[in-house]
DNA sequence: AATGAATGAGTGTTCATTCAT
DNA sequence: GATGAATGAACACTCATTCAT
């Protein structure tokens, strides 16, 4: 990569964190972009050299999140060990590097309540939602095969697997403080542990 | 209840559905003052007269809303015969009424989003999730007490449980089209059972 | 009409003068909504609830300019008499009103500027330039029936006409001021004169 | 000239080619530096090293423009003949001249807008008006000294003939398309044609 | 109760111009 | 001479809310 090439990512990376960093404090909306510009230390013209609009950032942002996590989650999946201990593990690590990165829990939302409602941001985020079901379908099918899990529709188990790690992270965000807060680590292995006595029930 | 009390609450609701159509269309913020007039077949004087503000019509929709599903809940938990069966039943019709209103979850997620960052609303919800929770701890209770499930911390299985069910609602969301789409109720089902074979297992 | 009709045209009216008088002293562009504002005594919400937009405003008064002239030319085309009078006289009202109207001149400019460019605009002036021609077309024939001027091709001297009293205009305002300063009337008689001895010659 | 100031000439023209492309195309307002710029293949820089500002462009354009056709003017007035023969040929060359550079005309326009509003453009564009109006004085004179034109007041005619060929040139524009489409040439025949029968009548 | 005209603060975006390299 | 990233003032338009009638 030129040096040119090299400082235009250097101030894109500068604008995103900024802009990140001010969606997460106001959300989307009441973020102007004068705070965007004012974050990044940057001047209004700037920002627009850079990125065509407001949204286009956003929705930038975004993408490098979920690609994120994505590797993430991938990344976490190739463990080794029994699947049930994969599992765990797996849900262990989630949960600590999410736990790092709560205060841009908020924008994720603000794009799942988009996405509720344009069939455009459904699909990009359906495409990581389908790849992360993709990767439990196949540890639990592993787990069937070594005869470390019981026999079930991987593919409806790993969904409802996904279903369950979003819920958790949703009812974190939802109860993050308050008397009944709530601890995410804790609640993705009580999640987990009560799903594998049923995957591994009768084994 | 007055007639004028029966009028005043006619108009309340007529602005409330109407607003709810357009927030579910749009979103809260894409929406117009304007849009929700028109859509109730009002005048702009009119809808302040009921309401004071753009923010007390999305609250006001929002309370009704979660205070609907909380008496369907209440309602639905209230069931007889095993409790594993209790909780599959209970599934089963709580898939069926939120699939009758899946036009205005794009307003739950939105409430969300906005609960995600605003402490306020945060605690609106989660007195809700709260009562949600004591329903299912009840009930996991009482399976433990007849022996008919195993014995488990049971607050915070519900809460688990309680996440469980919110993944699934939004994972059902997310894919509701595409390739992928997915069914709420075989996914209610699928994710239950999971849970109840861990909850029976060894029993 | 009814009164609010009635208060809805007056308010048109205050904002196309108000528009108006800005337009004619900054030109289209470098007039800001703010001074028609502010010259209409009004807020900005009240302008755009007239009005779509600045376009629009401005497309509106050059509607209503090119009406009025075209009245204007219809009415004084109306005349009696001998043909060649009758030109004369035209000639001569054109010049006293539209020496009234000098401060909006440089308006039309501005508009004929971007019809020169788009043929939407182009069109519209287009239909105002053939009712003119046809009119004075008529005269023409007229007068060739009458005896009082020789046989020519109507339509194009019509033309020709019409092409001279837009460029005296042009010519009268690109000379308002300076050594050269000319004086429309006179360049409008001049110009009549000199055209009506070659239609009367030999006669 | 020194092949640096050579090549300085060459950019400038360069620019100035692609500026009024641009500015034909887009008008003056609407055309972006940005795009003359890439019209030009040159950087920002380039175009600023070489003219201070888009006005810059914008006048020296204009200057240009009617530097050469002042020089035609006077080329195409050199003639010889009988007088109202040289007028037509002068015309008849005038409007293949012109007729070449159609596209530039919008261009035209643009500025006479701006001269109809302020006062320096005005100056500026008076002292071509001016000059023409001289050569054709002096057409008319000669040609009365011959014998080959009528005695009328020179000047005043002369302007007239201006007046009459800056309508056409304007009609030309206004009509340049739709059914009622305008053959320059054939305008400005029939026009000199009409103004010559007066001039000559009675001779 | 109801209307809808009126308000005006707020904001995303544009673009001529500058200047470090 | 030339580049193109950076600047920041300017501006059209929006829209929640108000209020005279």
């Amino acid at each position: 990569m030129s040096p040119k090439q090299e400082l235009s990512q250097v101030r894109k990376d500068q604008i995103l964190e900024a802009a990140a960093t001010v969606f997460a404090r106001l959300g989307f909306h009441k973020a102007r972009m004068d705070d965007i510009v004012q974050e990044a230390g940057l001047s209004k013209g700037a920002v627009y050299w850079y990125f065509e609009s407001k949204d286009e950032i956003f929705t930038t942002i975004l993408d490098r999140f979920m690609e994120r996590y994505h590797e993430d989650f991938q990344r976490i999946s190739q463990g080794e060990g029994p699947i049930p201990d994969q599992f765990r593990t797996m849900m262990r690590t989630l949960a600590q590097e999410i736990d790092m990165l709560s205060n841009f829990m908020p924008i994720i939302y603000e794009y799942y309540a988009v996405a509720a409602r344009e069939e455009t941001i459904r699909r990009t985020i359906g495409q990581y939602l389908t790849s992360y079901t993709d990767l439990l379908e196949e540890l639990i099918k592993q787990g069937a095969e070594r005869g470390e899990l019981k026999e079930v529709p991987a593919r409806d188990v790993a969904l409802a697997l996904v279903a369950l790690m979003e819920g958790c992270m949703l009812i974190w965000i939802l109860r993050s403080d308050g008397e009944q807060q709530v601890d995410l680590e804790k609640l993705f292995m009580t999640s987990i542990d009560l799903v594998l006595k049923g995957l591994q029930a009768g084994t």
